[in-house]
DNA sequence: AACCCGGGGTT
DNA sequence: AACCCAGGGTT
């Protein structure tokens, strides 16, 4: 049997059903692709039920503004997901009449979307024969074949690509990927694969060789950098706070925020009251301050660890505009700004 | 080619 | 604390 029949037989019974695998609208389709890059489906579709809720097609997408886009992807992470979204979808209304484009071609050129989005978009909605490469089929693949080149270089990228689109069905190229994938995502698992009920435990190199647990190779990341967040919680006697919006590029970009003060070090009380006395916002000002949180938060993302404090400064008035606290929540915030909230009870 | 961009999870 | 998951864009 050739590795497609069975990747497609062993689909054929374990496939599950999502609400995008119901549609070949390249724009259900789109909208899950991009919901689901670097994102588990647990976590990914009440995203996909929200954002088919609330745009149920390209217009009302490219209709709406970024903040609420930005309201409803909160949580998800890598935002600038979101904001390529709403770019997109803009651009397929204004310039494309609303119709997506039908082959991998034109549609890598779209922002956000990528080789592998391409490929998927390409090859369930419209069956071109362009095989997807996620992180799924780069496991099956270097497992199956026994390959030990890392698969986050550029060579990398080309030897499985090349593989890959080799074992394509050209016939079905729309089954075989979504079945390559999703084979790689609940049979051949990163951690504990069942080996001993693989349709390919016969001719898999990896499992022949005992190489299970070491492939795929991938180069190493770096390791986090530590940084100091202090953000400043205004309250006011008419209950308002001062929020701000992240307008540079970096992490959470259109995001708000409270004011924010990056230390070099961890600050203790008295360092950081003297320090506040040259931000110009607050200098002359008579306010209490307080720390909310007596322990670091530290909020862990992949590159950065991020060491939080939350200081409550209660004042008559706000020495600059502000938002009623009451409002809060209409806002676009981090998942570390998010549970802050939550846990003050604002 | 190296680096950045969130958030979730397990050991 | 150290490890796992992972596409796209920028430099």
């Amino acid at each position: 049997m050739t590795t497609t029949k069975v990747l497609t037989s062993w689909y054929s019974i374990n496939k599950r059903d999502f609400p995008w695998r119901n549609t070949i609208n390249p724009y259900k389709i789109w909208l899950s692709e991009i919901i689901l890059q670097q994102t588990q489906i647990k976590q990914g579709l009440p995203y996909y039920e929200a954002f088919t809720a609330k745009y149920p097609t390209v217009f009302d997408l490219a209709n709406a503004d970024e903040s609420d886009v930005l309201k409803l992807w909160q949580g998800l992470g890598y935002y600038s997901r979101a904001r390529n979204l709403h770019a997109t979808a803009k651009h397929v209304v204004d310039t494309l009449n609303g119709q997506f484009p039908n082959n991998y071609k034109e549609l890598l050129a779209l922002n956000g979307i990528g080789d592998y989005t391409a490929s998927a978009i390409a090859s369930i909605c419209f069956n071109e024969k362009t095989a997807v490469l996620d992180g799924n089929v780069y496991r099956f693949l270097s497992r199956y074949y026994g390959i030990d080149t890392p698969i986050n270089t550029t060579i990398g990228f080309k030897v499985f690509k090349a593989l890959a689109q080799d074992i394509l069905s050209k016939k079905n190229p729309a089954e075989h990927n979504q079945a390559i994938m999703d084979f790689g995502s609940r049979q051949c698992t990163p951690t504990n694969p069942d080996c001993t009920v693989c349709p390919f435990n016969k001719s898999c190199v990896a499992f022949k060789d005992h190489l299970v647990d070491q492939l795929p190779v991938k180069i190493k990341a770096k390791k986090p950098i530590k940084k100091y967040f202090n953000f400043l919680v205004f309250v006011s006697d008419s209950r308002e706070t001062i929020i701000e919006k992240r307008e540079e590029k970096g992490i959470w970009k259109n995001l708000y925020q409270f004011p924010l003060i990056e230390t070099e070090k961890d600050p203790n009380l008295k360092e950081f009251h003297s320090q506040l006395k040259d931000y110009t916002i607050i200098k002359d000002l008579n306010y209490e301050l307080s720390l909310y949180n007596d322990v670091d938060i530290v909020h862990k993302l992949s590159h950065q660890h991020l060491h939080t404090k939350f200081w409550i400064i209660n004042l008559r008035k706000l020495p600059i505009s502000g938002i009623p606290i009451k409002k809060i929540r209409d806002f676009a915030v981090p998942v570390l700004i998010e549970n802050f909230i939550e846990d003050f009870n604002f």
